[in-house]
DNA sequence: CTGAAAGCGCTAACAT
DNA sequence: ATGTTAGCGCTTTCAG
């Protein structure tokens, strides 16, 4: 079943079958045989070679999607976002770098020769400054998903500063005076929640005690160690942001495992919101994003770039919507208690 | 960067570079350059057009795989083994069905028209009965993953009946004599697992209640829901079998929120295991499964079939690992508390 | 053992 | 307004 077929069918010539199939503005057609053509192109249930098309206009229609992992629940908000986007697009999404595979700087040029994509969204991980200096010489144009190199590269974020900001202030509204903060540290958006931290502070008028920030990483055992170290401190916190969910669990457990209560001795309070915050015992106060946008934006943003419209913006800002609040916050301990 | 660029920076011609590069096995070509093209090929830092190769071959080297969501922690590890199987045979893999877009039972063969896909790797969604039908008529092989349509048709399972039966087993060691069930009921693999439950209950000696076997679906309400139910009963159990860790969390939620403690007054295991039973409060015990191979088995069967090799059987049953006993069971209390 | 050439299905430039 | 045709990069048959 070639366009050929069709041509046969329909008594008109390849040329003028492709033209109508792709609407060639042009070189017009008779509105009659444009109808005919399409209805016996219906009928026979012909549909084009991606390949043959791809090969001709050496364009693929797929783009490949670069995430670190997809276990965590914010991955799954955004690739949902993105494959919808995509879909809406007529893209196709190959999801790429999962595991072991994207400790691989060199993951994305080995994509492109092999799968000839469009385009890549790209969300690193481990190997953040190796990757994204790649990056810059691929030959093709990308999307950076939740990550950052320089204003002019493309990039999609959230409002990581404000999004803390809002969120640590919601724990200084509780009369939380000592507040921790489990997070990364490394990478360029970790320090920018940092200073999200710093800022609701300083609005507060309490001082910043850098052995309260601690360098958690981004898994539950990091979260397990913060709260550990946070917890074993003369002085110590009353409440906890944590720069996401994993970290969060693993900040509760050992609370819990020392025998502090949550919320009455600690609250906790963590970045992003999804599924897993109900999960948790208790739930976990969070401040809601729209991840799945992140992901379409991203995928809009990239399209526009692979099909020659100039984005307005190289710096697409996903501001955070609201605080959901649950059971892990309460009003600070009028004393700190012992532990049990 | 063509492959007669390749021919003419070596001096052979193209059909000499092709058969080398594919390690042609009946046309053989001398040693000597068979090396040269090849170090020729890696200065130049050549590859072949996917493209051009797919349409003359007629194969993409792509294979789509379909599943309905990627919030479960479970689909996470099966995509995981998919993905490393498939690059380690030199395949992409192309990810769909995710949300809404997965609703659409004609999802396969549209994938199919659009991206030239060599086969499929299906996991259905909520219209398992219509998805799975379509896929007979699809023109492409196809390998269901977790899922069952017939025996002729190649899919990959896993032991649910003795898997199941395996983790009540343990809650009967634990002395509990009333165990509620919390599944699906309506697809196969979710009968097969109310069967492996019955299986453990009559090994034991222990009579089937109807009444305690409750269709829970697959998410974290209908646990909430069921628990609701069993624990509303005037006999109620003293443990429960979960279907998957989210309904395990509702069921755990809803004893919390009526006052009981688990485990002290209710047992909770799960089917699967991953990082969320470590997440939630109790931690959760649970039957192990390679879940990621169960991605990675589907992707070998699927590519021999691909290949032309035949598959060795249709049926592949990935068999359990453990028992990982965690927090949520404990032996069962020797007179049933009161609701708090 | 190696080269030449056909042709996979499509689009776009060129004819008519 | 429609038809013809070259050629995208590759593999593979057929000659040599």
């Amino acid at each position: 079943m070639t366009i050929s077929d069709v041509a046969k069918a329909t008594g008109v010539s390849v040329g003028a079958v492709s033209r109508i199939l792709n609407n060639d503005p042009t070189l017009n057609v008779r509105e009659e045989t444009k109808t005919h053509v399409r209805r016996t192109i219906a009928e026979l249930g012909y549909s084009p070679n991606p390949q043959a098309r791809g090969l001709r206009m050496s364009r693929s229609g797929t783009i490949a999607m670069i995430v670190p992992e997809i276990n965590s629940p914010a991955f799954t908000a955004i690739i949902l976002g993105a494959q919808k986007a995509a879909r809406e697009r007529g893209y196709s999404m190959l999801l790429g770098g999962i595991g072991e595979e994207g400790d691989d700087p060199q993951l994305p040029s080995r994509i492109l020769a092999r799968n000839q994509v469009d385009g890549f969204l790209i969300s690193t991980g481990t190997q953040e400054k190796e990757q994204l200096a790649a990056v810059k010489t691929l030959g093709a144009p990308s999307v950076l998903v939740n990550r950052y190199l320089d204003e002019s590269h493309p990039h999609v974020v959230l409002d990581d500063v404000r999004g803390v900001t809002a969120i640590v202030r919601h724990l200084i509204e509780l009369g939380h005076k000592r507040i921790g903060f489990l997070g990364g540290l490394r990478r360029y958006l970790g320090t920018r929640r940092l200073a999200g931290y710093k800022a609701a502070l300083k609005e507060a008028g309490l001082p910043f005690d850098p052995g309260l920030a601690i360098d958690s990483g981004y898994d539950r055992d990091g979260g397990e160690r913060g709260a550990s170290t946070l917890l074993s401190l003369a002085n110590r916190p009353t409440a906890i942001f944590a720069t996401n969910h994993l970290v969060a669990a693993g900040a509760i457990h050992e609370a819990h495992r020392q025998g502090f209560n949550v919320p009455k001795d600690l609250s906790v309070a963590s970045f992003y919101d999804g599924p897993v915050a109900e999960l948790l015992n208790p739930a976990v106060t969070s401040v809601l994003y729209p991840l799945d946008r992140l992901g379409y934006e991203s995928v809009a943003m990239l399209v526009d770039i692979l099909t020659g419209v100039t984005p307005a913006t190289t710096s697409v800002i996903i501001p955070h919507d609201k605080i959901v609040v649950r059971a892990s916050t309460g009003r600070a301990p009028t004393k700190i208690s012992r532990r049990a």
